[in-house]
Order: structure tokens, then sequence, then C-alpha cells
DNA sequence: GGCTACAGGGATAAATTTATCCGTATTGAA
DNA sequence: TTCAATACGGATAAATTTATCCCTGTAGCC
């Protein structure tokens, strides 16, 4: 994968949820599992904007990290299904928190994040 | 600043909520801008982890984005407060909770995270 | 003058994360 | 036989985020 140079802080509570769910698409994936998307396909459907690539790597993250773990069926075509663990569980009313929070104050979030793409005038 | 070329995501709550806490340290500033540490100096030795220059980055954009307003004493040496808006303390709660996550399960988290250092053997 | 405390930001390199492109494998259906 | 469906991962480029280093400014103290 890739060989780390810096060193991985682990102090506190926040250092440690950061390594795990500060992903691009690791929340949503973990949503939609929670909510029984489960398999790779769907889940891809379910966030267009991200690519295949991306979402098998977090995927990949989140299990090593023991919040998902999947099913693998031996059989053609091949069909994998994930499912949260007890770990992923537990964190799943915060990430719906979360979620709540930036739909409650989606207006005003969208009015800051699009500040950033003004360019200052010439 | 930096000339953004990929599109922000904004469809929905999980991706708001991604762009303006998702950096190394702002969940820390966060914290310990609402338990009152208020000044950039000691922000800075509470995070002793962080640089001084990325604290001073991601407060800008905490402020950007309107989680964080700041005081500036007009007087020398210089003096500077940060306080959590209104929007910032909505937040507060959510926070707190992730870092107790954290720390609820520090043990798993550390082991999971340390797994990544191991080099695969030779 | 030189040093401290305080806060801030430019410039650039390095690290890390994401994006893109492409190739593998198997079964069944057209 | 060629194509679709299903899932996985290598290799590399690009984008983005962090790390590092260094400089500015003021008031007071020695």
């Amino acid at each position: 994968m890739y060989e780390r140079k810096l060193p991985i802080q682990e102090e506190c509570g926040l250092d440690l949820i950061r390594e795990v769910v500060f992903g691009k698409w690791k929340i949503h994936l973990l949503y939609y599992i929670s909510q029984g998307i489960s398999r790779p396909g769907q889940l891809q459907k379910n966030i267009p904007e991200a690519s295949r690539r991306v979402l098998n790597i977090q995927l990949n993250q989140l299990e090593d990290d023991e919040l998902v773990a999947k099913t693998v069926y031996n059989q053609q075509p091949p069909k994998v299904e994930y499912y949260l663990t007890d770990l992923g569980k537990s964190i799943m009313p915060i990430i719906n928190e979360l979620g709540q929070w930036g739909d409650t104050h989606s207006e005003h979030l969208r009015r800051v994040i699009k500040k950033r793409l003004i360019l200052p005038e010439a």
C-alpha cells in the first residue's frame, strides 16, 4: 500500500476517531451499509460521485479497522455483502447526527462553501 | 490560497459536514475553544504535535466557515481570542460524542491503527 | 542594541489522498 | 464467440493537505 513517513497521532479520542472515519467517503459508506445497502455495486450506485476504485480502497480500510466486515459468497458472478461490526454499529448514532447537523444547516454550509470558489477580483 | 480544480461535493449533510470539520486539527481546535482555551498561543500549547502554521490555517478556515470568530485586541503585544459562533456551539455535542467514542474504544482503535505500521515480512 | 512575547502569513517541499486508466477472472446468455 | 454482470486491485498522475523554514511588527526589559 503506502509506507507512512509521518507518525500517526493517537493521543486522544479525537485523534483516534479521525484516523478511522476521516476519509472522503467513509461516513457515507458506513451510512449506506447501515441502511442495508450492502453490495459493492449498490454502494457505488448510491455514491455516483465517487469512483469504484476509491470506494474499494476505503471499504478495505474500514474493514482493516474493523468497522465493517463482509461475506464473500463463493459463486459466479461474485457476490459480496458488507455489514457493520458491533464497533461499526456503535458509531452510527454519531454519524447520523453528523448528517442531520449538515442537513439542518445546509443553507449556511452551502453558502460558506461557495465562497471558497470565488476568485479574488482583479 | 489554493485554487480548486475538482468540484466540491455538497449533495447531502454528510458531504457538507465533511467540508467544514474534516481537517487534521479542526475538531481539536473546536474542542479546546469550547473549553475556553481561546488564545492562539494556548491552543498551540494544547496541540503540540501540530505546527503553528497549520493551526493558523485551520483556524482561518473555521473562521471562514463561521464556526468560530475572534476578537482582536488593539494592543501590543497582540492579543487575540477565539470563540465559538452559535453554529460552532451547535456542533459541539457531536464532537464531544466523537471524542468519547474514540476514548471508549481507544484500545481497539490503537490496535488496528498500529497494524498499519507493520511492514510485510520479507 | 539585542531579546522576549505575541500573532500572522509567504514560499516551497514533502506527504498523503484521490483520480484515472487498465487488466484479471468466471458464468451464462445472445 | 463476444458481451454483460460482478468484484478486485496494480500503476501512475494529479490534486490536496501538511510540514518546514523564514520573515514582519511593536512594546518593554536588560
